[in-house]
DNA sequence: AGCCCGTCCTGAGGGC
DNA sequence: TGCCCTCAGGACGGGC
């Protein structure tokens, strides 16, 4: 599932493969994919070349020539690859974008969860999602005070308040359970109730957290792969996540697992107290 | 405004 | 072997 290690992953692996390509024409297997108007869709497209891919929290932001922006989500399992137009179509293949030199960036998605949006480029800022976006955590933006007032908000459980992207935006279900078994805090531990000093190791661990994954590539759990088809290897440093029933890593008590927020979640029961 | 729940999807894995 | 059931979950819209 990609989080915001991930899609930054992709992002980079991405630009490498398709900067500067024209896009020719775009074939759409799975029409709910695209939220615009299918047709629309394509034909604003055609001609168009791909100047550069930004990201926002987990989505991408293909920025094309004459001021267009496609808004991709990967939401689950969504992928992108490059190929070319002899390799057979497989059946998780849903839109295929076209280039004028023969090769094709393709959007594979089992699950038929990703998105895409098109619309002319700042109307990104009015989309929804989009919109109600908290600060990029590895931007200047996201600071302790800012944090602290959007925490002082929710009375919710704090795993909850980390995965709306509301407060900060990219965090997913992995990285949420990492970065709280590493400041030692229960995922159902109302945000309103977090003493100063677990916010700030909040702050800092889902900074530390973040950077560390994107140099290993992110994590690979299920299916993910970045632009190359390449697995992530911050699989090999998670702490509690998928890993109950082992000991945990600080002081051997078994890692538990449960439901918050409707996400399986994990933690270390002797050092996570709920208070 | 805040919060919760249903919905979208398919494949993997367990039970019998 | 094969079938059925459950589970996995990010974001969003609707309802309270």
């Amino acid at each position: 599932m990609p989080e915001l290690p991930e899609v930054e992953t992709v992002r980079k692996g991405l630009l490498a493969l398709v900067q500067d390509k024209t896009i020719a024409t775009v074939d759409v297997y799975w029409p709910k994919i695209i939220t615009n108007d299918t047709a629309k869709f394509q034909k604003a497209l055609q001609g168009k070349v791909i100047e550069t891919i930004d990201r926002r929290g987990k989505y991408l932001l293909f920025r094309f020539s004459d001021n267009l922006t496609m808004v991709s989500h990967l939401r689950m399992e969504g992928k992108y690859h490059l190929d070319t137009a002899v390799t057979p179509i497989d059946k998780h293949t849903h839109v295929v974008f076209n280039f004028t030199d023969g090769t094709q960036l393709r959007y594979a998605d089992v699950r038929k969860f990703g998105r895409m949006t098109l619309g002319l480029t700042g109307f990104e800022q009015s989309l929804s999602g989009i919109a109600a976006l908290g600060p990029e955590p590895l931007s200047k933006a996201f600071t302790i005070a800012g944090f602290t007032q959007a925490l002082k908000k929710h009375h919710k459980n704090i795993k909850a308040v980390l995965l709306d992207q509301h407060t900060v935006a990219g965090l997913g279900n992995i990285y949420c359970d990492e970065v709280l078994w590493l400041c030692k805090i229960h995922p159902l531990q109302p945000a309103d109730t977090l003493t100063a000093k677990e916010i700030k190791a909040l702050h800092a661990a889902i900074q530390i957290e973040l950077k560390t994954a994107i140099a290993a590539g992110g994590t690979t759990i299920r299916s993910y792969v970045d632009a190359s088809g390449q697995q992530g290897h911050f699989q090999l440093q998670l702490h509690v996540y998928g890993r109950e029933g082992q000991p945990c890593e600080r002081c051997g008590t078994i890692i538990e697992k449960f439901k918050v927020a409707g996400r399986g979640t994990h933690i270390c029961p002797k050092e996570q107290q709920l208070r």
